[in-house]
DNA sequence: TACTACGTTTAGTTATAACTAAACGATCTA
DNA sequence: TAGATCGTTTAGTTATAACTAAACGTAGTA
């Protein structure tokens, strides 16, 4: 007996749930799985018929996957429609997630602290007590996000993630 | 005028959208937010006052917070009330962090395609050209998931993860 | 130009998560 | 022991996110 469809679809149940871990849609992680064991690139309708979606659901995923650069479409002459393959290099995955993450939310937060510090350093003439309690206690959080941004920045920046990298890091770590 | 309520307010709905950016609700960014600018550890009934929130959610929130390591519990002798405050030593937090995260779902997920792999290399009398391609991508990813799971149980049996740790880390990635 | 085959968008539905109000059990006090 | 004051739990509600079905716009094709 052949259990191949059964382990890939447990595979891909697998990715489901760690796509929900991290906040995403349970279809962004079936697509991905699907894609991923999949050695040819495939249409939104192949994707329809073995995920069990709905094609505006397979849309919106896969525009999803593909901003965060963890599926790629592949264009075929003189076929009209988009065929999907996933990213194998999966630091190459992660530097380009955070650089999605960076510019949109994540920013925005760090933003928010930082107009908080200026607002409270602002009014200098009053500096009570409690105003100077609040001010460090704003100004630590934000350095903590400004070193977290730079880390992240320096990831994203880097040419190339890769084992060797991570295993220098890990290094240091010890 | 004092605008410090106003700042205080904006501050902590910074917090909230922090939160829910990193898939928590967004009452414990609040309660995060609120203790945190708090100079001395409040009650929940004070924590359902200054958030607007009712008990049942404080609670539950609170024991979120406490559960990352976030915000602290203090005991007042000869009071009955659970009084919390918040963290300051953020490298501390997020090492807490990593480690609750690695001990429930992202645990399971490695798991899963470990799962998935040792299916696969055990069915060995089948040994055609799909499956060892499957064989091979599932490797790379478990791969993958055993360096970063590394990475993560460096940094979570880190004795202090400071600004020296990550300023050195930096100077790898540079 | 009309027809067909796409991917996307929209309106409405369903599933899920967070919340409220109230009941509950436990613990201290008189 | 009776009463009061906690924090937690539960049942039901509300808000939010993901999905489906269908309409739509667009670009190739006859």
């Amino acid at each position: 007996m052949d259990d191949t469809p059964q382990i890939k679809q447990s595979f891909v149940e697998g990715m489901s749930g760690i796509s929900q871990f991290w906040g995403f849609p349970k279809g962004v992680g079936a697509i991905f799985g699907i894609l991923y064991l999949s050695p040819d690139p495939l249409s939104l309708d192949e994707l329809v018929q073995q995920s069990g979606l709905s094609k505006g659901a397979i849309s919106t995923n896969v525009r999803t996957l593909a901003r965060l650069g963890l599926i790629h479409p592949v264009h075929r002459l003189s076929d009209r429609k988009d065929y999907y393959e996933a990213e194998t290099d999966f630091y190459k995955a992660v530097r380009a997630i955070l650089k999605e993450r960076q510019n949109n939310e994540f920013d925005q937060a760090i933003a928010s602290v930082r107009e908080t510090l200026e607002k409270l350093e602002a009014g200098d003439g009053e500096s009570d007590a409690e105003r100077a309690f609040l001010t460090e206690r704003v100004r630590a959080l934000k350095d903590f996000f400004d070193v977290i941004d730079s880390l992240n920045s320096a990831v994203a920046r880097l040419d190339s993630l890769g084992l060797n990298t991570v295993q220098n890091v890990l290094k240091i770590l010890k």
